[in-house]
DNA sequence: AATACTTTTGCAACATTATTGCAAGTAAAT
DNA sequence: ATTTACTTGCAATAATGTTGCAAAAGTATT
């Protein structure tokens, strides 16, 4: 498991350090999208704030997390499907951000839909985010 | 045209004061979504920046502005559109960012559709940001 | 395995963006 | 005109994000 961190890791052309594995696994294990002080409060200091700043940034760049749109004002994260590669994200995803738990996933079978923009507008990429209740939440 | 900003800080349930009436005047004129910073810069320290921020506060509060997603961090308001209440908003158009003048315009006539949520998510609202190249820089 | 080379990390300092408390000022209701 | 409630400006503080640099760690080469 260790190993499949440490592929995907080289794959992006990235080298392996504990902390980018260890903040590889964090979103693996924790599925939702993860703002930078989500990842801090979790290593609980065992890793220096810049160097997350700048893990999150690598991993970014190399096509490993992308960004999620949010009104909160904080930068999200989530991990890419397999196939990103370096500044060529493919993701084309809705992100679902629940009302009470206040997680966001990633809904990755649902698309967004192509839209007739007005005469004039070329369109290169498109982020939808939709709020209401998850799955989990709404069975309580 | 100062009656009109009037008539609608007061449907709004907000005082009528300089401050408020030209930050919204900034925002009819010019058509965009705008930042905290725009707007101070745009008064050049004519009003207080916390004033700025409260000011912005109480118009999304109120329903005279909404919040407009973006990946820049900075936190960005577009003008409802007349029929938004308090804590009511019923935009449901899309956001166009322009790559080149980095404007973002509300395309109000451009609706999110419907879409098919897998079984146990409830919808409530969606926002939707589209990038590319706007009608006015493709002519160039 | 030791070396040389390159990238990453941690620290300190700084920059930007946003919030809170409070006294003084202003709008509106009586 | 007076009272009341809300708004403003200032100061201080908090939260979030960035940059420069030396030490440490990863990788490639011999």
């Amino acid at each position: 498991m260790s190993k499949d961190l440490d592929k995907i890791l080289k794959m992006h052309d990235l080298r392996i350090t504990q902390v980018r594995k260890d903040v590889l696994a964090f979103f693996s294990v924790r599925k939702v999208a993860l703002s930078h002080a989500d990842i801090e409060e979790h290593f609980s200091k065992k890793a220096d704030r810049v160097t997350i700043y700048r893990t999150l940034h690598s991993f970014l760049e190399k096509g490993v997390l992308h960004k999620v749109l949010d009104d909160t004002g904080v930068a999200k994260y989530a991990l890419c499907a397999d196939h990103c590669e370096t500044h060529q994200h493919s993701d084309n995803h809705v992100h679902f951000k629940c009302m009470k738990c206040l997680n966001i996933e990633c809904l990755h079978h649902v698309h967004i839909p192509k839209l007739n923009l007005p005469t004039g507008y070329a369109l290169f990429s498109s982020n939808l985010l939709m709020e209401g209740v998850c799955k989990h939440c709404s069975m309580e």
